[in-house]
Parts: structure tokens; sequence; C-alpha cells
RNA sequence: GGUCCCUUCGUCUAUCGGUUAGGACGCCAGGUUUUCAUCCUGGAAAGAGGAGUUCGAUUCUCCUAGGGACUACCA
């Protein structure tokens, strides 16, 4: 079998979005399984909605992700230029092939006569029944087109479409969809204005120059797959057409239709992997990395959308990932996105990350706060609240008291856990802590319970009093881990602090 | 409107004619705990509707309904 080439091959309009990260994850998972290619190639072949900065984001973003370029822009390779701006020459080469062998003939239509035809016509399609009303070369002699070319008149260049053929594709994840040629319209090739083709006729000629082997790309290209597999027809390259699958699309979690570029932060949860700043607008989209989230976490989530490994299997390094994955357990109805689950994801991720890596991350939150902690200190605090949190960022809120004293006290359990005789008990507390010379939180707790025992106090009196006084609230990990962390004195001072100041 | 695709718990999904329709997220309850969270246990929760094929349909076929995509000199 001949190597397995697949490319991704977005276009620089803006952000690359989730929906997109998807379609490249199970490029890359199916290429890799395969031990083939993934090649990245760049579609800028609208030059009006050309956005700066959007090539770059999107190699960062797959960076990011791990998912690895084999091939073309930003690795290289000896099927290039990877950018189809730089590819017009080959263009206008086929485009001259299907003009020579009558399969594409010139349009001179101006957008404002479309326009008025669409409005005349209910349903205006440019097609075999409407082509002989229009104005293009299939009307005008040779010499007329060339004059009018001469004269410097805009035109673009159409496939001529023959009707009543049914076209077959073998879709990998759909099976068999056949499509009348005569529903398809005569697609616009080629434009003079810019001397760049379409996506239709540049993807064509790209992949098969690139010698890709499988197109996997969204279901929103589905209905002119039979044109992508004309246009192979036409340009003679029937034989080695790559085969295709069509993904099905990623929805919004509420509420109707594709999630998209424009949701940007409107959804409540990023849409773009990394932050994008907008170069026109200046408006700035949140992205999943400065969210907080692991690339392996996005990964995960993200490959279970729309595809399952047929097993119980949740958790999957990408890895296990090339090993599990096939098109064929790809489903073929459209995803709610689920962020929710997203969030999960990472929880579990940051759980497997070791205390001290998440202590160095952690440890630059803090630095912004102006707080510097030693890193085995602050190694073991995470340690004592990690499972709690699902991103980095949550680490503050639950550790927050380790670092300052509560400046407020938790109304409803000063309420339920502050009793009249509290601060007798607190100031008795504080005698017992003094005292203790070791003060680890084993010992700690060994000290102080005996001392609850022998005065047969009530524990949760004590504790709770205890922790309302250190941490301000209800919460946290083990009181003494807390307290041993915290230190004598500074524990000492707060529950003086409390005694004082509570009520 | 037209064409195509799709349809199992709220969500992501398993099931490839015979299952108490399974798992996960979320939700609820109970347990553990000095608190909260975690964790553990349990629970509620689904085959869009209608025909047909079959001894038997969630599974195959058709119709209806619903959802989605496309319908640009955008990709």
């Amino acid at each position: 079998m001949e190597k397995v080439r697949v490319r991704f091959a977005p276009s620089p309009t803006g952000p690359l979005h989730i929906g997109g990260v998807r379609t490249a994850l199970y490029n890359y998972l199916f290429a890799k399984k395969h031990g083939g290619d993934m090649l990245l190639r760049i579609e800028d072949t609208d030059s009006n909605r050309f956005v700066p900065g959007a090539e770059d984001y999107i190699v960062e973003s797959l960076n990011w992700l791990g998912i690895k370029i084999d091939e073309g822009v930003g690795a290289g390779g000896d099927y290039g230029p990877y950018r189809q701006s730089e590819r017009k020459d080959i263009y206008l080469q086929y485009v001259n092939q299907l003009l020579d062998a009558g399969l594409a003939y010139k349009a001179f239509d101006t957008p404002e006569e479309l326009d008025a035809k669409r409005a005349e016509i209910e349903n205006f399609q440019y097609d075999a029944s409407t082509r002989a009303q229009m104005n293009n070369s299939l009307l005008l002699s040779e010499s007329e087109v060339e004059a009018k070319i001469a004269a410097g008149e805009p035109y673009v260049v159409r496939i001529k479409l023959e009707p009543g053929e049914n076209v077959v594709i073998n879709d990998l994840i759909r099976g068999e969809v056949i499509i009348n040629s005569s529903i398809l319209d005569d697609k616009v090739l080629y434009k003079s204005s810019d001397g760049l083709p379409t996506y239709h006729l540049a993807n064509i000629v790209d992949d098969h120059l690139m010698g890709i082997t499988h197109v996997i790309r969204g279901e929103e290209w589905l209905p002119s797959a039979p044109l992508h597999v004309l246009l192979y027809k036409y340009l003679g390259w029937a034989d080695t057409m790559p085969q295709f699958a069509h993904l099905p699309l990623l929805l919004k979690p509420q509420g109707n239709g594709k999630l998209s570029k424009r949701d940007g932060d409107k959804l409540g949860f990023p849409v773009f992997p990394l932050e994008w700043n907008d170069p026109k607008s200046g408006e700035k989209s949140s992205g999943y990395r400065e969210s907080g989230y692991f690339p392996e976490a996005v990964v995960n989530f993200l490959a279970l959308l729309g595809w399952n490994p047929g097993t119980e299997q949740e958790m999957f390094s990408m890895q296990e990932l090339v090993d599990a994955f096939s098109l064929e357990r790809v489903s073929k109805s459209g995803a709610k996105f689920d962020y929710e689950k997203g969030k999960w994801f990472n929880h579990n991720y940051l759980q497997l990350k070791s205390n001290e890596e998440l202590a160095s991350l952690f440890a630059k939150e803090l630095e912004v706060k102006g707080i510097s902690v030693d890193e085995a200190k602050l190694a073991t605090i995470v340690g004592l609240v990690k499972e709690r949190v699902n991103f980095v960022s949550e680490l503050w809120e639950q550790t927050s008291f380790f670092f300052e004293a509560p400046t407020e006290y938790d109304e409803k359990t000063v309420k339920k856990r502050w009793k009249e005789d509290t601060p007798a008990l607190m100031q008795d507390l504080i005698s017992v802590l003094d005292a203790i010379e070791d003060f680890s939180s084993h010992n700690m707790e060994e000290i102080v319970k005996t001392w609850i025992a022998e005065k047969e106090l009530n524990m949760g009196a004590v504790m709770n009093a205890f922790r309302l006084s250190v941490v301000g609230a209800p919460q946290g990990p083990h009181m003494f881990d807390i307290a041993a962390i915290v230190g004598k004195q500074e524990i000492i001072d707060r529950i003086k602090k409390a005694i004082l100041n509570i009520k």
C-alpha cells in the first residue's frame, strides 16, 4: 500500500477554531496510525479575507497541541510551495488545460449582473440551463473574448458541468453518497482579478500534486465533494483520486447551528486553542491555553467528540489515540460541544501532574500577586489541594489562607460554629498549641486530640472554630496539615485575631 | 425554497436482529471526614413518530417529523 499522506489545509482568515483543531487532530491520528505523513497547507486564495498573523497562529496552535507537521508550511518538504498564494503559475497551467479541453469557459458577468440575475430568477444557478443567457466565452467568438480581455475586462473561469450525471462519492465515514450533477452549478475556478484560483481548483490541484491519499475534512464540504470528484475526472486524475472522509460537525452546546469563529467568547467558553487578538477589530478572544487547559486534555477531549474507541477507556495519551484511532469509529452525526466534560478532562490531567510541576506553574501566578514561596513548600501545599481543582488558576482560591490571614469570616459558619464559650476554648487551644515543640501535623494532631479527650471537649466545636480562625471559611484540607505549613506563631496570631474580631 | 447528511439518557456515546439497552460528564441521594472538596456506593435519566421485513427489531427498508450542512469571483 502506498504511503498515507493527509493534509490539514486551513485558510488564514483568523484564528483556528476548535472544530478546525479537531479536523487537524483526526488527520494527524489517521496519518500516524498508518505510518503516514501529515502536511500543513495554507489556503490563502482569498486575498480579501487574508488576516495577518493567522498563519503563525495556526502553526503555534498545532505545535502547542502536539500535532506535529511532517511537511508543509513551517516544516518544508519536496512538494512546495505550501502556500497557495505562491502557487499561482501552477494553477494557471491547469486552468488553461481545462479551458483548452473545453471543460471550462471564461465568464465576464459582473457581480452586479449576477445579483440582478439572482433577483430576477428564483433559485438562479449558473449552469447548463442558464449559461446561454449570460455573458461568457461560450457565446462569443475567440476574437471577441480576446478583445474583452485586451480591454482589461475582468473575468472568471467557470467549470462547464454536464447535467444528468450521477456522481458517486465513496465516503469512508458515510458510505456511498450519490449526487446528480444537475443540481451543481458552474463553479468559479479562477479569478482574473487577482490571478488566483478558488478553493475548489486549488484544492484538487494541490492534493493531486502533493500526493494526498486521504482527504479528511468537515462535513460542510460534502455538498461540494461531487464537484471535486468531477474535477479529478476533468483533469485526468480520476485513477489517483484520494479517498474522502467527511467529519461530523461540532455544534453549539445550546441552540442551533455549528460552532463558529464568530461565537468567540459569547458561549461562555473559548472556541480557540490560543488567545487571539484580532488585528482589525482589536477584539480579544480567549484561548484554551490561556484559560489554563493542558494541551493533552484538549486533545483527549476533542478526540472523543465524534469518535470513540469502542471500549470504556476515556483517558488517552496522544500515542494511545494514534493506536486506537480509526475512521470507521467516527460517528456520523454532529456533536454538541460539552464544555463541562472538557473541564473534567482537565481535572484528570491535572491530577496526573506532579506536585512540583504544578507548583512551578502556580508559582508564576503567585509572583503576579507579589507572593514568593519556597518551591518545595509550595509543592506540599499544591499536593494538599490539587484534587479539588480543575485548573491551576483555581489553586489560589483553595490555598490563599496558606499565604495570608483571613480578613473576614464566613457569616454562616460564625453563626453555626462560634458560640459564647468559643473564645475561651480558643484561648485554651492557643496554650496547648504554644506548648508543642514539634509542630508537625501528626504530632500536633495527637496532642490536640489527647487534650480534647482529656478535657472531654467537643471535637467538632474545637476543630470548626479552629478552622474558622485560621481559614476564615468552612473549607480546606486537613486542619493540622494546614497548621503545620502555616507555622506555630502565625497560627496563634490568627486565633488571637479571630477571638478579637469575631462578633 | 432546493440538494445532501444525520437522529439511543440533558450532553458525548456503546450496541454491528434476541441485552435487565452499557459507560462517561452533569444532576440527585447516602456513606467517609473536625469543614469543604475529593473519594466510595446508589439513583433518576434514552432508542423521534408511523408503517414494513422478520419467529423476533434500537439494530434492516420506506414514509413523516426534527436537527444540521451547503446553496458566493469565502474557504
